[in-house]
DNA sequence: CGGTCATTCATTAGTGAATGACCGGTGCCCTAAT
């Protein structure tokens, strides 16, 4: 089979992107695969490809609702009727009408949590599924041990789905996250297809303040020199909405964007800005996941992130294009705290892991206020693998990995070295030759990101087809 | 760590200062009560 005729013939496109044939011939081969490809779009195309010549159904399972939404969406558009997404946005009809029709959906989209119940995975044992693809699968290990840990029993769901070969998708991976990758999806052999994380056009910056008033001051100052689009990171969700707040009153159009809002609010928020209406985004570590603008300038951390991956994954969100973009980190003494303890508080303490294994009722621990209920989901988790003391054990064992995790990021930020070459390191990769706009310890020319300053018009460069046009009038 | 909220105290009356406790981010799920 020629690959190129049928990407020719299907989807209109002359080459593969890099990665994209490796990805496709590897899962064409029957092969389990773990695909490392740069942030972006092409994604999809690496299951929807292979999809075309597989006899059964393709399953994607994926983090958020609304990236499920999107991607059914876009599918719809490209003229794919028989797709599905089983999540809480369907209502019972439509549900029964969906299992009874099951096998005729060509992809079905479904979250971790979904997929653990019995009853959704009794439906889906009922039909062929040839591929599970397991979207942004760096989630397992960011979310299965602490957060959301139905992640980390997708590997046990997969004999009851007749064993479907696996295809595995992310951005970054450090390898770590790629053993917990193979490890939890049970696939200890999948062909690994890697690509460099570095990304030439990001420029690292780290900017070192006195006080918070100094931060502020020099944000709204950024926000007023330099154009969008852009994210300012913020680390609670109140200081999203007053950074917000002070660059509305500035005159700056912005928004702000978190977990407590309202779905609504949330999706208002990212079309806003994906149609470019809106310059700047304040926003937690909400934002971002989905969010395809390809031309974000400016990433900014107010407040320092929570673990090294988690800050190549925000800053990745810039320069899609191609063109320099500038990430810039925000740090003054004393911001660690915050960090720091959001860290250490997300797992369960050893208290709330007693109080889960010796309750009859676990759900009355959480409605009296003595157990978190993220902690219950991952106690329990826990708890069902191994004995108490293994858990109390394992869950030591997860703190301390988390402090080192945090310590990284502040040597990052304290650290007096090239940026770009920390990154990579914690990555295990070295740098092919660094950028002449590198970082701030390499050298930084902050004039490249001034076209385009908003007192004056932008200016475009204007390519040849154009300027003929303009020329030669029909 | 920094911000917020509740409590305590000193006392001529409603309030202000001081102290201590607590919290902070990421998302599925469809249950039970309006």
């Amino acid at each position: 089979m020629n690959l190129e005729q049928v990407l020719q013939e299907t989807y209109g496109f002359s080459a593969f992107r890099p990665g994209q044939r490796e990805v496709i011939e590897g899962v064409l081969d029957g092969k389990d695969v773990i695909a490392l490809l740069p942030t972006g779009m092409g994604k999809s195309l690496c299951y929807q490809f292979p999809a075309r010549f597989l006899p059964g159904s393709v399953l994607i399972i994926s983090p958020l609702l609304s990236l499920m939404q999107d991607q059914v969406a876009q599918l719809k558009k490209l003229g794919e009727k028989s797709v599905v997404a089983i999540n809480s946005f369907l209502k019972q009809g439509a549900r029964e009408e969906v299992w009874r029709t099951l096998g005729t959906y060509r992809y079905i989209f479904i979250s971790p949590e979904m997929l653990a119940q019995p009853f959704v995975r009794q439906q889906l044992a009922r039909i062929q599924i040839s591929l599970l693809v397991m979207d942004e699968a760096h989630c397992i290990s960011q979310w299965g041990f602490d957060f959301r840990p139905d992640y980390l029993r997708i590997g046990d769901m997969l004999p009851h789905l007749g064993n479907p070969q696996v295809l595995a998708l992310t951005a970054t991976a450090t390898k770590k996250v790629v053993a917990d990758i193979r490890k939890y999806l049970h696939i200890p052999e999948a062909f690994l297809y890697e690509h460099p994380i570095d990304r030439k056009n990001i420029v690292y910056d780290i900017k070192k303040f006195d006080s918070h008033k100094d931060k502020t001051d020099w944000l709204l100052h950024y926000t007023d020199r330099y154009r969008g689009p852009g994210i300012v990171y913020a680390g609670t969700r109140k200081k999203a909405e007053e950074l917000a707040a002070l660059m509305i009153e500035k005159g700056e159009s912005a928004a702000f964007y978190h977990g407590g809002m309202e779905q609504q609010d949330r999706i208002f928020v990212q079309q806003q800005f994906q149609n470019g209406e809106l310059e700047w985004v304040c926003s937690t570590n909400a934002f971002g996941m989905g969010v395809h603008i390809p031309d974000i300038r400016h990433v900014i951390h107010y407040q320092l992130p929570t673990s090294i991956e988690g800050y190549v994954q925000e800053v990745g969100r810039a320069g899609r294009d191609g063109n320099p973009s500038l990430a810039t980190l925000m740090y003054a003494e004393g911001d660690e705290a915050l960090m720091e303890s959001l860290l250490m508080d997300e797992l369960p303490t050893e208290f709330e892991i007693r109080a889960i294994h010796d309750a009859e009722n676990r759900q009355l621990l959480v409605d009296q206020g003595i157990v978190r209920e993220t902690a219950l989901r991952v106690g329990a988790y826990w708890l069902s693998q191994m004995t108490i003391e293994k858990t109390i054990e394992q869950i030591r064992k997860l703190q301390n990995e988390k402090w080192w995790q945090g310590r990284k990021v502040s040597e990052l930020v304290t650290g007096e070295g090239c940026v770009r070459s920390y990154i990579a390191q914690s990555f295990d990769q070295t740098i092919q030759g660094k950028p002449s706009n590198c970082c701030c310890f390499e050298g930084i020319d902050y004039t490249t990101f001034e076209t385009g300053t908003k007192s004056s018009p932008q200016v475009r460069v204007e390519g040849w087809q154009a300027r003929l046009a303009r020329l030669l009038p029909d």
